[in-house]
DNA sequence: CAGTGGTCTAGACCACCTC
DNA sequence: AGGTGGTCTAGACCACTGA
């Protein structure tokens, strides 16, 4: 017998989710007050407040001042996938990660790259090229402008042994970030560095990452055919 | 001038933020307890509570009981993208949107599918196939497979207007799902469907949902070439 | 303007963990 | 065994917003 000595937010937030998934709350119900479900319960409103809190953060109810608490009639629901590192996912799969930096220079800023960071027209971004290997396939091909001005550190890196990824992650964590994937045909430059053949379909993912708001670095991961992103929720 | 009359969560949280992302707490740092911090910013313990609780969520701090509050060193982003109803991302585009039903047949589960939803072989399923057009052009192609037994409302379902997603996300809300998606070549079936040719590059994205633990359903959703998903953060 | 959620407080006890 | 976060309480005031 497992029982609470105190009414826990545990409880509290359980139940009310039992009775939103039962539906004898169903879409659109007002639910009852903080009070009157603190008073059913037999906690203090703080503890219902936080359970309902949580509920709301998972999107099953709305909260509104003075209108109450409303079971959501079209849960948005979202799903979450790690930002990944490609080391990570293929150690994660057992594989064996290999490493190569392929090409390294310093640019002005090509004028789409400019309007997509919003940075300066002509401002000196790093370039960088290189081929992450899973059991010495071709796992991502990493195509990476990185702003000087907002990682000026990241001249003088060492890149031959730890991909920009991952010394990005190191330097300057807790960054904003905008992914977009799709699918895209492999060109001859994709074909040959995936080991695969032109027009092949192939996941890209561009993520473009601010700092404070200040644009830091925009990146076009292509992966190997046959790659999958999965997500849980 | 802004001044915040009693200490909010929401100063504590964002001045442990900023010390975080300034590495005056450098990664790894043992930030004070939550009495310091109270005694530091002015407030209750429980107010410092709220405010690191949500930091941890949110990834930056990492919390043991007796060890303390600790900056994370390695930060496990994650990005979330909506779940997608093929109606509601057409409109916000400010599209056209169109639905057909094409195929609707009640079957036994076949092999794949049974070990796939860890149905018991030959249960009854419902097959659909579907199109979702923006502008008249179209957007996807939904190829779905629903065990009956776990909505079986959904055999008397007019689904000739309403599509099968729209319909279960309001027949049955709060479902947990898992996602993949990945680029595949369109066959000769998705290039007539989805108006584009013979192996271009797609975007599909298979989904698998439960109820309470029960299977329900799974999706293939196949898009139009030049499908992009994008992270909302 | 009145009702509801949002937040804060001061104190308390508890559970977990490292030492 | 003792320190730290986890949670709860009872009461209070505040802020938003619908009637």
């Amino acid at each position: 017998m497992k029982q609470q000595k105190r009414t826990s937010f545990h409880a509290v937030r359980d139940e009310v989710k039992r009775r939103i998934e039962s539906r004898i709350w169903p879409q659109g119900t007002l639910l009852p007050t903080e009070s009157d479900l603190a008073e059913e319960f037999g906690c203090a409103r703080a503890t219902v407040n936080r359970a309902l809190r949580e509920l709301a953060e998972q999107g099953f109810v709305e909260r509104k001042r003075k209108s109450g608490t409303r079971v959501k009639t079209a849960p948005v629901r979202q799903a979450r996938f790690e930002i990944s590192l490609a080391r990570r996912v293929v150690e994660e799969q057992n594989g064996d990660y290999r490493y190569a930096l392929v090409e390294r220079a310093e640019i002005a800023a090509p004028a789409w790259l400019s309007s997509q960071l919003g940075l300066p027209p002509g401002t000196r971004v790093l370039h960088l090229l290189c081929m992450h290997y899973a059991d010495n396939r071709p796992f991502q091909l990493e195509e990476r402008w990185v702003s000087l001005a907002a990682v000026p550190a990241m001249e003088q890196a060492d890149l031959s042994r730890i991909g920009p990824t991952e010394w990005l992650m190191t330097a300057i964590p807790f960054t904003d970030a905008e992914i977009a994937f799709g699918a895209i045909g492999a060109d001859s430059r994709l074909a040959e560095f995936l080991s695969t053949s032109v027009g092949m379909p192939v996941m890209q993912m561009e993520r473009t990452t601010w700092l404070k708001g200040q644009p830091v670095t925009f990146a076009r991961l292509t992966h190997h055919p046959g790659f999958r992103v999965r997500t849980a929720y």
